[in-house]
DNA sequence: CTGGATCCAGCTCGATACTG
DNA sequence: CAGTATCGAGCTGGATCCAG
C-alpha cells in the first residue's frame, strides 16, 4: 500500500486518518499548477498579477483556485493591502518553503534527464 | 517565467526547446498517479496486478496509461515474460530511481507537515 | 494476466461578465 | 487590481467488453 508512505510510525489509532489525510494532501500538492506556483513564488513576495505573468499559461481561474487551496493548506500566505486599487501579495510559509526544496529537486531532475528522456521518447515512438 | 527553471545554462539555440520540453515533462511527471506509481515500484520489481493492488484507488485504465507514459519517458522499464498467462514486470530505470529520491522528499514533507496542514485547514475553514 | 478499445457521465477549465 | 460566479465545450477517467 503506497499510502503507508505517509503514516510513518504514528500511533495506531491515528494511522488510518493520517493515511487518508496524507493522500489527500498529496493529491492537492502533486499537481502541476500548485508546484509551478510554489516554484514561482520562491522566497520572494509576488502580487496576483505578477504570478499570473510568471506562471506561463495559467488562467486567472486556475491561479485563484490554486492559491486558495495553497493558502488553506498553509503553504502560502496572503497579505491584503487595503488600498485602491487593491494590492495582494503572496509569499511562502515555512511549510511552503520546505516543500519548495523538493520541487527544486524535481526541476533539477528534469534538467538533468532532459536528454535521456528526449532520447527515450524517440526510441519508444519508433 | 517559471519555465526558465528547466533550461539552466544550455545553449541559446536550444533554450526555447528545452523550456517547452521541460515543461512538458514536468506536466507528465507532476501528477499524482505518476508519482504514486513510481513510489510504489520503488527499487523493486512489480507485476501489473501487484501495482494495481499497491497503488490504492487507481483504475486499470489509469495504471496502464501512466505506465505507458512513464515507459515512454524512460522512467520505468517493462519486461515481458512470454508465458501463458503473460507475466509483465515493471521496475525503475536510473532516471526513475533518481526522480524517486525527490518523491521520497515530498512524502517526508507530507508526514512532517501533516499536523501544520490539518491545523491550517481548520483555521481557514472557520 | 495484461492491456487495448469503447462508451459516456461528470468534472475541469477557459472565457466572459460583473463586483468592490 | 483582485476576486467571484456562471456557462458550456471538451477532456478525464471509470466501467465494461474483447483479445492475445
Amino acid at each position: 500500500m503506497v499510502t503507508k508512505q505517509f503514516s510513518g510510525s504514528v500511533e495506531d489509532a491515528d494511522l488510518r486518518r493520517a493515511d487518508s489525510l496524507g493522500r489527500e494532501i498529496f493529491s492537492d500538492v502533486a499537481n502541476k499548477w500548485a508546484l509551478l506556483i510554489i516554484e514561482a513564488v520562491g522566497d520572494g513576495t509576488l502580487r496576483f498579477s505578477e504570478l499570473r505573468d510568471e506562471v506561463e499559461g495559467i488562467s486567472h481561474k486556475m491561479l485563484t483556485q490554486n492559491l486558495r487551496m495553497l493558502e488553506r493548506n498553509g503553504l502560502v500566505e496572503r497579505e491584503v493591502h487595503p488600498t485602491v486599487p487593491p494590492r495582494v501579495e503572496y509569499s511562502l510559509t515555512e511549510a511552503g518553503l520546505a516543500l519548495r526544496v523538493t520541487i527544486d529537486g524535481m526541476c533539477n531532475w528534469t534538467r538533468q534527464y532532459l536528454g535521456h528522456i528526449e532520447e527515450s521518447r524517440r526510441r519508444f515512438d519508433a
